[in-house]
DNA sequence: CGCTAATCTAGAACAAGTTACAGACTTGAT
DNA sequence: ATCAAGTCTGTAACTTGTTCTAGATTAGCG
C-alpha cells in the first residue's frame, strides 16, 4: 500500500537478466494486441515461462511492469532519434518535429501506446521514482532537440508544459477523444512557448 | 467491453433523483477519505442504500462514477467562480487566477482530487462522452476567465494546451511528483500562451 | 564437493470490479 | 383497481490483480 524503500538494486545473474527481458517481451508482445486490458499478470507469467511469483518479485504490480515496458520503448526511440537528429531551422521545430516523430511510432502501434500510456497515468506515488525516470528520459529527448547547453530556468519551464501537453494529449488520443491534426496542433502550440522564452 | 449507444436518457422520477444523488454524495464522501481506491463499489452501494446492481444501472463502471462525480464538482466551482470573477489586468492573468483558485478548491480535498483525476486520466472510449463534458466544462470555465466573446481559432489552441497542462499538472500533483509552486509555474507558464495570440 | 541463503515454481487463496438472476416493488396506462 | 413493463433488492458467481505457502532449484562460498 505505501511505497518501499529501494535499495540499490544488486545486480542480476545472467539467467535472471534473461527472465527480465523476457517478461518485458511478453509485455508488450501482448500490450501490442489488445492493449492495457490485455496485459494479464497470469498471461505474462505464461508467455515469460516465469511463475506468477517471479513476475510479481521482478515487477511488483502491473503498473510497474508497464511503466518498465514504457522506459524500455523510450530508449529504443532515443537511439532511434539520435540516428537521425531532426532538421529544423529553429529550436521549437526541431521539439514539434521530434515529439511527431515519436508520435507516428506510437501510432504504428496504437494497443501498445495504450496500455503504456494509461499505466503512466494512472500510476500512484508507489511507482513514483520509476514514473519519474521516464520523465526525466523524456525531458532528455526534448532538450536534445532544442540543441542548448545551457538551458534557462525560462526554458526549462516552457519544456516541462510541452512536457505536460505530449502526455495529456496521448491521453486524448489513446481514448478517441482527439484526432491526429489535433494532436500535431496542440504539439506544434506547446512548442511556440520556446520562442516566447529565446527571441 | 465496448461502448454502449446511450439513447437520450429518459427522465427520471424523483425517487430515482434522490438515489442518483445519494449515490454521488457517498461516491464524493468515500472518495475524500482514501482517494480513488477506498471508492469501493460494494461500499457506494451501502452507503447510498441501494442494491449493487442499481449502482451499476445508474453508473456502469467505477470511472463512470468517479467521472460523474467530477462533474458534479466541477459544477460547484463553476458557480462559485461566477460569483467572484478574476480580477487580473490581462487574459493570461485572469486564467492562471482562475486556475490557481480551483486548483486551491482540490487541495482542500486531495484524496478527492486524487479519485477524480485518477478515473478522468484512466477512462477508456466507454467512457469518452461523459469525459467530454468535463471537458467541455473546464473549457467554458476558461474562456469565461478571458471573457471573450469570439475567441480566435489561435486563441482556441492555447485554451486547449492551457488544459492539456492543467489536467497533466494535476496528475503529478497527486502522485506526488510536483509541489505546489511548480504546479503554480506550470500554469502561469502555459498561460503565456495566450499573450502571444492577442497581442 | 557440501552447505546455506536466496530464488523459483505451482498452486491455492483473497480482494474488489463486474455480471447474472430470481423474486419483490413501482410506475403508468387502461 | 388491475395489469404489464420496467426497476430494485439480495445474493451468488465470475474475473483479474495481488498475496501467500510449501517444496524444488540455484548461486555463492568455504
Amino acid at each position: 500500500m505505501t511505497a518501499e524503500v529501494r535499495p540499490a538494486s544488486p545486480p542480476l545473474t545472467e539467467r535472471q537478466e534473461a527472465r527480465r527481458r523476457r517478461i518485458l517481451h511478453a509485455s508488450a508482445r501482448l500490450a501490442g494486441r489488445g492493449g492495457f486490458d490485455a496485459v494479464q499478470m497470469r498471461e505474462v507469467a505464461e508467455a515469460a515461462g516465469v511463475a506468477l511469483g517471479t513476475l510479481y518479485r521482478y515487477f511488483p504490480s502491473k503498473i510497474h511492469l508497464l511503466v518498465a515496458t514504457m522506459q524500455d520503448q523510450l530508449d529504443h526511440l532515443h537511439a532511434a532519434l539520435r540516428k537521425r537528429p531532426p532538421a529544423g531551422e529553429t529550436a521549437s521545430e526541431r521539439v514539434a518535429e521530434t515529439l511527431m516523430r515519436a508520435f507516428r511510432a506510437l501510432q504504428r502501434e496504437p494497443h501498445l501506446a495504450d496500455a503504456m500510456v494509461r499505466a503512466l497515468t494512472f500510476a500512484d506515488r508507489s511507482v513514483s521514482p520509476e514514473v519519474e525516470t521516464v520523465s526525466r528520459r523524456t525531458t532528455a529527448i526534448i532538450l536534445d532537440a532544442m540543441g542548448l547547453e545551457q538551458p534557462t530556468p525560462a526554458q526549462l519551464s516552457a519544456v516541462r508544459v510541452i512536457e505536460h501537453t505530449w502526455h495529456s494529449v496521448l491521453i486524448t488520443w489513446v481514448s478517441g477523444r482527439a484526432s491526429i491534426t489535433q494532436v500535431k496542433t496542440d504539439i506544434e502550440t506547446a512548442c511556440r512557448l520556446i520562442d516566447l522564452t529565446a527571441p
